[in-house]
RNA sequence: UGGGGCGUCGUCAAGCGGUAAGACACAGGAUUUUGGUUCCUGCAUUCGGAGGUUCGAAUCCUCCCGCCCCAGCCA
């Protein structure tokens, strides 16, 4: 006999975790024939972010493996928050992701028809009820945690009567409010879910789909079984918070004796430290203005990792790599930034650009002279090709990579020493000029060893910085947006009494340089190009403001910095 | 002091009665025309705690502690 536990590794050899189980032992002992089918189901009334991307790559993903489909379901029963707007963003984000979803596309809108034949089934086997107490009443009607319900008065009504008023709030006889539909189950159940829960509501409200053809919604606990039934589910993947609710799904399909009975498992959401990943957060954050949108560079919004410069590879490497458990628990975003750097680091082509420019003249290189130098597009792998890079008398560094006074361990350009540019000569810097009024440093007098091109120098002699450069007269002036984490805390949604999460805001998130300096050859990006200018990070030309003209890149990611956290170890104060 | 869940390294997470995987982070070192990449090395005598069962327990039992979810006509 096959040990159905499955707890042996599963196929694609991807790691273990319970619900590969589940499935492969259901697989395996031949349930719903051997077949899985998932869903993701939405409700369009907000953005994806990538919480939601944990959910459509397991859905997706486990199907997948097991030789299933997945269905994409927009569960629309509240026409007051949805529209199409989200329906449409949610399908670009679920796209983007890299799944198809190919013909399953549902609404549970499209199926109000049946959804409500089936509440009069229940009503008709006595298992629902019209009931008239107002939401107040029903609240204290409810009971508390530790106290149980009372039954409504409108509760042991004939079926015949609630047949009768449930088809007259149908047809609009009832204002908003007046009325609802409930289940008659126990109002003294533990579980407060189960003491006669709320299935239909009335609501004058258009549906963005179905118009003014209903004044009547069904609630999510009665919706979402059924649909699952229809649409022959097999596993219905949640996140924990909808355990309690599970008694109810299967109460309903049990009470409809249902053909199909989908199984309800609950995984762990994600959290991310120092971001928010809760709907209300984010539309605060949004509506608040504190970021620029729904997709602005900074949000954990699909749409807003797009912008930034984030990969689909990248983020379903990173949903694999954190798992699926049962614990509460919060993943710490260097993973996902790792994950970032690893896909980007292997594809990016490289290119040099100055973000804070110093003026360097190479005092013994002609003035008129231009010499194109070759440079790799990416070091490991030949296959990108290569480029030229233009040099000349005049060019511009970073001013991070000069110090006066250099600290213990700083090995970059300073007053006497000698560092290669890239690609380019060996330069010694023999004069700092400073601005008369200020004293700050304005331009680096430099010497170069004509022997030296390609930056090796004949005599062997080594030198411990090469540093990145632009050629003046060629370059390329751009704005770059510079990104960090939104939030300073760990956990941003933690708050003292009173204060809001808003407050833990990075001041520091975004930072805007304008006159940074390009390599004439990303005059040729295109908006959503990436790239990686050396020695400094991942940036990407945004999607909205990058023109051909005025180039407008964003910081993806930095790229890992031995000698900042040397410098900030405390070995040497910053000096700029 | 109702019910439902969850506690394994700083963070995720395997583990399914046979003697604590892996990843990220962190710390060293090697290579390097990116202080990048890559490559080595180190990083839980112990699994929330206490008892018990067993030749043997993170895994089974008992009690205790901590955290999360539920009182929408939201999902």
């Amino acid at each position: 006999m096959p040990d159905t536990r499955e707890s042996a590794p599963v196929p694609g050899g991807a790691p273990s975790h319970f619900i590969r189980q589940i499935i492969a032992a259901d697989v395996a002992a031949g349930k719903h024939g051997g077949r899985v089918v998932t869903r993701f189901p939405p409700e369009p009334n907000g953005y994806l972010h990538i919480g939601h991307a944990k959910s459509i790559c397991l859905n997706f993903g486990v199907a997948a493996e097991f030789g299933g489909v997945t269905h994409l379901r927009f569960d629309d029963t509240d026409p007051s928050k949805e529209s199409l707007e989200y329906v449409e963003a949610i399908q670009r984000d679920v796209r983007w992701l890299g799944f198809d979803w190919k013909d399953k596309l549902f609404f549970a809108s499209d199926y109000f028809e049946r959804l409500y034949g089936y509440a009069e089934q229940l009503i008709r086997a006595g298992k629902a009820y019209v009931d008239h107490l107002s939401a107040e009443e029903i609240r204290e009607y409810r009971g508390t945690l530790t106290r149980p319900g009372r039954n409504s008065p409108y509760r042991d009504r004939p079926a015949a009567e609630n047949l009768d008023l449930f088809r007259r709030m149908r047809a609009g006889e009832f204002r908003d409010g007046e009325c609802v539909l409930r289940a008659k189950i126990d109002m003294a159940s533990p579980n407060l879910v189960m003491r006669d829960p709320t299935l239909y509501r009335i609501r004058r409200t258009p549906h963005y789909r179905t118009g003014t053809d209903w004044c009547i919604y069904p609630m999510y606990d009665f919706a979402h079984c059924l649909s699952d039934m229809i649409e022959g589910i097999t596993h219905s993947l949640c996140t924990l918070e909808f355990e309690n609710n599970r008694e109810l799904y299967d109460w309903v399909l049990a009470a409809l004796d249902t053909p199909h009975r989908p199984r309800q498992i609950e995984f762990a959401r994600l959290n991310l430290s120092r971001t928010v990943l809760s709907k209300r957060r984010l539309i605060e954050l949004v509506e608040g203005g504190h970021v620029s949108g729904w997709d602005d560079p900074r949000m954990p919004t699909l749409s807003g990792l797009r912008r930034r410069g984030y990969t689909p590879e990248a983020i379903r490497d990173f949903c694999e790599r954190i798992g699926v458990a049962r614990a509460d628990n919060r993943v710490d975003i260097a993973l996902l930034e790792h994950c970032l750097r690893e896909d980007l680091n292997r594809r990016a082509p490289r290119a040099m650009a100055v973000l804070r420019p110093l003026k360097v003249t190479i005092v013994n290189y002609p003035a008129d002279r231009v010499e194109e130098l070759p440079a790799r597009n990416h070091p490991e792998d030949p296959a990108a090709g290569s480029r030229t890079v233009p040099f000349s008398r005049e060019l511009w560094i970073e001013r991070d990579d000069f110090r006066e006074d250099p600290p213990p361990k700083f090995y970059r350009l300073a007053p006497g020493r000698e560092v290669r540019l890239r690609y380019a000569y060996l330069i010694r810097c023999v004069e700092v000029v400073r601005e008369a009024a200020t004293g700050a440093v304005s331009e680096l007098r430099c010497t170069y060893d004509p022997e030296s091109r390609g930056g090796e120098a004949p005599d062997g002699r080594k030198v411990k910085a090469t540093l990145h450069w632009v050629s003046a007269p060629h370059a390329l002036e751009a704005e770059v947006r510079l990104y960090d984490h939104l939030f300073l805390k760990e956990n941003p949604a933690e708050v003292e009494e009173g204060k809001s999460f808003t407050e833990a805001l990075n001041p520091g998130s975004l930072e805007v340089l304008r006159g940074c300096r390009l390599e004439p050859a990303l005059g040729a990006a295109a908006p959503g190009d990436r790239y990686q200018f050396e020695r400094l990070g991942y940036f990407c030309a945004d999607l909205k403001d990058h023109r051909p003209g005025t180039p407008v890149f964003n910081r993806t990611a930095t790229l890992r910095d031995t000698w900042a956290k040397i410098e900030a170890r405390g070995g040497a104060p910053p000096q700029r």
